[in-house]
DNA sequence: CTTTCCTATGAATCTTCTG
DNA sequence: CCAGAAGATTCATAGGAAA
């Protein structure tokens, strides 16, 4: 796998040559096919309505098609079975990219809403201003277990979930690459903003990251600087001439800058058992719920008594709400200092990483 | 044709019986097709009723494709050449919708997120919380001479382009329709609001409005109460009792109140129509000054009329004042609780996201 | 009557590890 | 692969009860 290149050719060619099930996180950014759109802006179709013309239109939307799906079935050979894929489109091609997605066993995840916040206007007057972008993420298949940090997210939104819509600007002004004259280098340069929050979002360090539709390089720039690998491809000289230059001043951030807020799930279990042996409390110990309404006795092997009623933390907790589950450390509670307090917090004075969320 | 029904049948079948390029605005709320798996369960553990209803289901993709193709070529049968069509979906059916409109000829327009102000949490963690849905708007084909209130849209949006993402609440409290048990009438049940923009946007007063899938006659009742003639479709007869008796309940708006006219103004933060598409100062109220000797009613595109006067809250507070300018915010006045209140209260007690996102 | 607290609920593709 | 157990997880509103 040739990791942090950016290789020249044809997209789909390109993809070929390398090894499959290796990518951890594609984002894609597929041309829009201008064609398509001179080709349906052909004259008086709706006085003929008739099958010379819808057979043209079936032609471009085909040819888009077997492009689209052709890109898109390298990718998912080359994706881990774990791996998330993005792809970014307007409503000119992101119903054609999501519907092809669908039939090769892609799994969407969530349909995200990129909110303009200084879109170009509408100069005609004959439409609402087309003020967002649609990004479709998702998984290899209905099976994965892909990887969603889901902390992460909150915390970068004041500590409410992340929603599927995001409010961020246009890549403007010095973040814009220019070409020789002054001049926009690339049509649709992506903020680095948004690469930003899906990189966060969907992917950890060291993960290789991979963009077939590389252009000014923004994935490129941003995997290195948020210590992820990529692969890129680019078929055009100038835009990979420019993405290189700006990948290699690009300057990867310090480890502890890139940890994230880290998630329960992935913290390492600890037995409840544990702090009975180690006396934190010791058998015998009375446990509470919440509202003191219920009540519970530690034994020796971990386990919890309430009358003629025995099981785990967890277990004992379903039993006497009647519940189908319950999470034993933030239903129990033991009395510290006069005061009720939930076990968990001896997990999180063990592994302070606990704590967040 | 038969107007102003709600007509019992299948609707695919109902549309083949009726008279095509006669209607002028096509809404439509399909399946979605959610593929639902198993129960789900918020934190306190209570079961989120979702959908599973019979007519959400299909075996397989083909199946809803072969479904939205059938009902989809109808609809553009019945579709006036100039008329349009809106169709809402979310991720699971929304790329299938739109490819499909794009193979059969039709020509879209915009696709316009509804970013719900409340939406559901995503309970487990493992996404984002999937906070919008995705309305396709599409002429019959691409030479369509079609209707866009562009000056009553950006009236609405306080004089500044509307654009393709719209922020409303969902459809919850007096508004939402309820069973003999207390229950919600219809799963999926859509707020006024977002019929109120899509008519006013799109059709002018006496157009025909086709609903195929009716369910609860929000599009019924919304076009009956601007003035709009209708035909919908619903196979559920208890569906079509509750929208039935929904539609008789509703009262037209007087012809002045149903006007739109352009205007020219700068934008406050809120834009004062949100609050008229929402309800909270619908179309008919009245405004006065503080000291309750002018007076003005409240249009749908959310300007003002008092006599043979309009314009926007503050342009008409100008007028009738003989000043320069004016604050309609701080000089209108509605009378909440028997009491004249300022409309600007109601930007105050407006949810901040709509601003910042 | 006002303020505060509690409960209900919405188009939802909603877990992961060990044995 | 399956069964079973561990254990992680919610935001904006509306409405009613309680203070």
């Amino acid at each position: 796998m040739p990791f942090d290149q950016i290789l020249r050719g044809e997209c789909v060619e390109t993809m070929r040559a390398l090894p499959g099930g290796q990518v951890d996180c594609i984002f894609a950014d597929p041309p829009y096919n201008l064609q398509l759109r001179g080709e349906l802006r052909r004259p008086d179709e709706s006085i003929v309505d008739g099958v010379d013309d819808s057979w043209d239109k079936f032609a471009d939307y085909e040819t888009y098609d077997r492009f689209t799906r052709d890109w898109l079935t390298e990718a998912r050979r080359l994706l881990h079975k774990d791996g998330t894929i993005w792809v970014i489109g307007s409503y000119h091609n992101v119903f054609r990219l999501g519907a092809i997605m669908q039939d090769l066993g892609f799994w969407i995840l969530n349909d995200i809403v990129w909110r303009k916040a200084n879109p170009m206007p509408n100069f005609r007057g004959r439409r609402f201003t087309n003020a967002h972008e649609t990004l479709i993420w998702a998984a290899r298949g209905p099976a994965s277990k892909y990887r969603f940090n889901y902390q992460a997210m909150k915390a970068l939104n004041d500590d409410v979930q992340m929603r599927s819509d995001w409010y961020l600007p246009l890549c403007t002004g010095n973040e814009r690459l220019k070409n020789a004259h002054g001049l926009k280098l690339h049509p649709t340069q992506k903020p680095e903003s948004l690469l930003h929050r899906v990189l966060v979002a969907s992917t950890q360090p060291e993960d290789l990251v991979l963009d077939p539709f590389c252009g000014s390089g923004t994935t490129p720039a941003m995997a290195k600087r948020l210590g992820r690998r990529f692969v890129a491809i680019e078929r055009h000289p100038d835009y990979i001439a420019a993405a290189q230059e700006r990948v290699d001043r690009e300057v990867r951030l310090p480890d502890e800058q890139l940890a994230i807020t880290p998630a329960k799930r992935e913290a390492p279990r600890v037995p409840f058992g544990s702090f009975v042996e180690r006396g934190a409390l010791p058998a015998g110990t009375t446990l509470f719920d919440r509202q003191r309404r219920l009540r519970a006795t530690v034994t020796p092997d971990g386990t919890l008594v309430s009358g003629a009623q025995r099981g785990s933390i967890h277990k004992l907790g379903a039993q006497l709400t009647n519940a189908p589950s319950c999470n034993g450390w933030t239903f129990w509670h033991f009395e510290r200092d006069g005061v009720l307090t939930p076990i968990d917090i001896l997990r999180t004075e063990a592994d302070p990483l606990r704590a967040a969320g």
